[in-house]
Formats: structure tokens, C-alpha cells, sequence
DNA sequence: GAACGACCATACAGTACTGTACGGACATGG
DNA sequence: CCATGTCCGTACAGTACTGTATGGTCGTTC
């Protein structure tokens, strides 16, 4: 209220939401304008149309959740340390709930296509180099990462979908880090399928919040 | 061509299948019989309104991937086979690519709620159970179960949307289950995950509102 | 062979959205 | 004071979809 001016920010942050929690359909200039009390001429002059907010917002959600992140791990030497903030910073409370499955599920769509792909590709690129980092052999550090983002992607979507019938999806920071984990442990280790020949990385448990969370009662 | 009469079951999978391209949204009974190679007027024959169809459609994903599934399972008496044998069958050929994508990301639609939260607790609660028939702890199978089932979802996920960078998601049968097999191994010895306190502190604290619910409900 | 019911095509109003044209408010600076 | 640029509201055509009404086309049945 009493904001005199939208930017063209406004209408981006706006059309994710909207994006999140219906699909690409749910981002019309009708509902974005009756969500943030304007009416479509004022969309209309920070945008020429309807996919030129598309990419913008797009592009917004590149380089606040890929971009931006892997920056600001760069100051991070240890590798163990690099990947533990990622986990903490991916599985922290999000923005805006919803918006990876969303975008993923609309992976087809001109608008979102090169965006998803380049996106896709750097972060499954950034993990390989950070597990190599780690010790894995080239082939361990690729499935791990794979493995490790399809993790991640499904927490996303439980957590989206199912935040009463998981509760732990709705974990944040490093507890939802600690679950995480279970699935980077497990799938380090060298399997008897294809034995590959790598000084396995070491069982020593991962970086451990601060308080135990689920050693107690079985 | 050649086809005298349209049935439900006709209409019912090609809204599943504009569905898994464009979501609830790309569902419209004009592209349908134009898919169809018929008009608006058949369909009104065979449903009420659109929203007759969605419902039709879901509950039909619902029976065929869901509980036909669990059935079909019921036969193999070792837990082992069966884990196997969930795995190969669901990671297999999909009938429609990128089907459950897109269902997850319209959680909150009207039609697609209250199915989508029947199929999760199922799917969990088998998961479950079969991890339970393994041997392991309640506790411990809870958490297997959704850690199983998130990598799940994250690999239909890069299947639909990363096919050509990721190509080792579009494997099927065995190969996708002996991919996964590593998650499934790795977290299923008890020894591995646990995780003593270290000294390094999360990066930030994080408020963890939400409680370890592991007791599970038995 | 006529009547009936299942199935489909066509035509129509109603709705929601997009994009554009245009005009108004409002501040700033000469 | 008014001139200009920025930002927004309103009005209008165009499009795509939904739901209904209505009539047509078959095969089946008695």
C-alpha cells in the first residue's frame, strides 16, 4: 500500500509466485495486476508482453538460485565445508515454495526450456567439480552428483506436495542438510556392482547440526 | 482414423497426456478433439464438464501407478525381490513422460489434491513397510522410505526435463534400478548413518521450527 | 422398417485473457 | 507556467476456451 510506483521487479517476483503455484498458465497480466493492485497499464510500460516477463522472471530465478548462489560459495576453500553451505543455503526456507517443480514441470516451454537447461546443467556441473574436489574418481563424482540433484529435487517436490504427510521435507537448514546426507553417504560409497578403484571417501560422518537430531529412540 | 466410437478411457489418457506437456491448464476439451480428431460434442457425451474429465483422468493415474502397481507386487513373498521389483517397474519405460512432474506441480489444484495426497501416503507407507520387512527399525525405515522416494521423484524429474544432459535418468529396467540401488544399499546399513556431533557450526542457525517427527506413527 | 438410443457435429452465447490506443495524473526543470 | 517524461487507468478489438442446445448419423431391436 501507498507504493507509488511498481518496477519491473515488482511484476517478475509476482509472476513466480503465481508461477509456483499454478503453472506458466497461472501468469496473466489480469491476475498479476489484481494481485498487486494496479491494472494492465502499468504492466504494459515496464513490459512489451506477457513472455517478455516470462523471460525476465525466468532469468531473475537464474541468477538469484544458481548465479548468485555459486558466487557467494566461492569463498568457501574446504570442499567439505563448500558443500555442506550448499545444502544449507538449497534446503533453507525458499523464497518461493514451489517454483522448481513448477518450472520443471513446464520444461518444454520456449520461455523456460534454455533457461531450465542452462540452469540444469550448471548446477549438475558445479556438484561433479565439488565431489571431485572431495576425492571421487571423475565417473563416482558424476553420479554422485546426479544421484545428489535428483535427491534434492525430489525434497523439493515433497515438500511442495506432501508438507503434511512428510513433515521432514519442511526441515530447514541443517537438519534438512543431516537428512540430505544419508542420501550423499550412501551413494559415496563405491557399489558391488561396478567396483571402481577410488580410496573410498572417508565413512567419518558429515558435517552434524548442532544438536543431534534423530540418534535417540528407535 | 478408422475409429467409429471414442470412449472415456480415450479421452482420459489424452488429458493425461496434455497434461504431462502443459499441465492442468494445456487439459482443454478444444485441443483434446482436436488431438482426438473429434469435436467438443463427443466429449460432452461421455463427461459432465472439463473438471469430470480431470477427475477421471487422475483417478485413472491413480488405479493404474498406484494400486494396480502394489498389486501386482503382492505376489513376491521376499521383501528383496520385491524392492527390486518395485524399482525396475517404476523406473521403466514411462507411458507418459513427465506425467508425475507435472501432477506434483498443481498440488494445490481442486481436482488434484485430494488424489495426489492418497497416492503420496500409499506410496510412503509401502515404501514403509517394505523397509520394515528388510529389518530395519521403524524409525529408520520412515526415513529410508521418503529419502527412496524423493530421489524417485527427482529422477522423473531430470528424466523429463534433462534427458539429454543428464542421459543416464532415461535408462530403464534394470540399469535404472541398479542406479538407484546405490541409494537403496547404501542407506540401508545401519552402521553408516550415524552421525556423531562435530564442531563446525551450520553456517546459519536457521530457525528449525520443525520437530523430528521420527517416532512414526505405529 | 420404424422406433429408439448411443454417439457425434455444428452453432451459439458467455467468459477470461491478450495487446493496443489513448488519455490523465504527477513530478521535475527551464 | 508550461513542457516534458514517467507511470498508470480505461476502453476497445481480437482470440481461445467453456458449456449448452440442437440436429444428424448410425446400429440395434422388435
Amino acid at each position: 500500500m501507498a507504493r507509488r510506483h511498481l518496477t519491473p521487479q515488482d511484476w517478475s517476483t509476482a509472476a513466480l509466485r503465481a508461477m509456483a503455484r499454478g503453472g506458466v498458465a497461472a501468469v496473466s497480466v489480469n491476475a498479476l495486476a489484481g494481485e498487486l493492485e494496479a491494472t494492465r497499464g502499468s504492466f504494459y510500460w515496464h513490459f512489451k508482453d506477457r513472455d517478455a516477463l516470462l523471460k525476465a522472471a525466468l532469468e531473475a530465478w537464474e541468477r538469484d538460485d544458481t548465479t548468485a548462489l555459486i558466487e557467494e560459495l566461492g569463498d568457501i576453500t574446504d570442499p567439505r565445508q563448500r558443500l555442506t553451505a550448499l545444502f544449507t543455503i538449497a534446503l533453507g526456507q525458499e523464497d518461493i515454495n514451489g517454483l522448481e517443480p513448477a518450472i520443471v514441470a513446464h520444461a518444454d516451454h520456449p520461455a523456460v526450456a534454455p533457461v531450465l537447461r542452462r540452469v540444469t546443467e550448471r548446477r549438475i556441473a558445479y556438484l561433479t567439480d565439488l565431489y571431485t574436489d572431495l576425492g571421487l574418481a571423475p565417473a563416482s563424482a558424476r553420479r554422485q552428483a546426479v544421484a545428489t540433484y535428483a535427491a534434492f529435487l525430489g525434497w523439493l517436490e515433497l515438500r511442495r506436495s506432501a508438507r503434511d504427510i512428510v513433515p521432514e521435507v519442511a526441515a530447514t537448514g541443517a537438519i534438512a542438510t543431516a537428512a540430505l546426507e544419508h542420501l550423499i553417504t550412501g551413494l559415496a560409497r563405491p557399489s558391488m556392482h561396478q567396483a571402481e578403484p577410488e580410496q573410498s571417501a572417508p565413512p567419518s560422518p558429515m558435517a552434524a547440526p548442532a544438536r543431534e537430531p534423530e540418534t535417540g529412540q528407535h
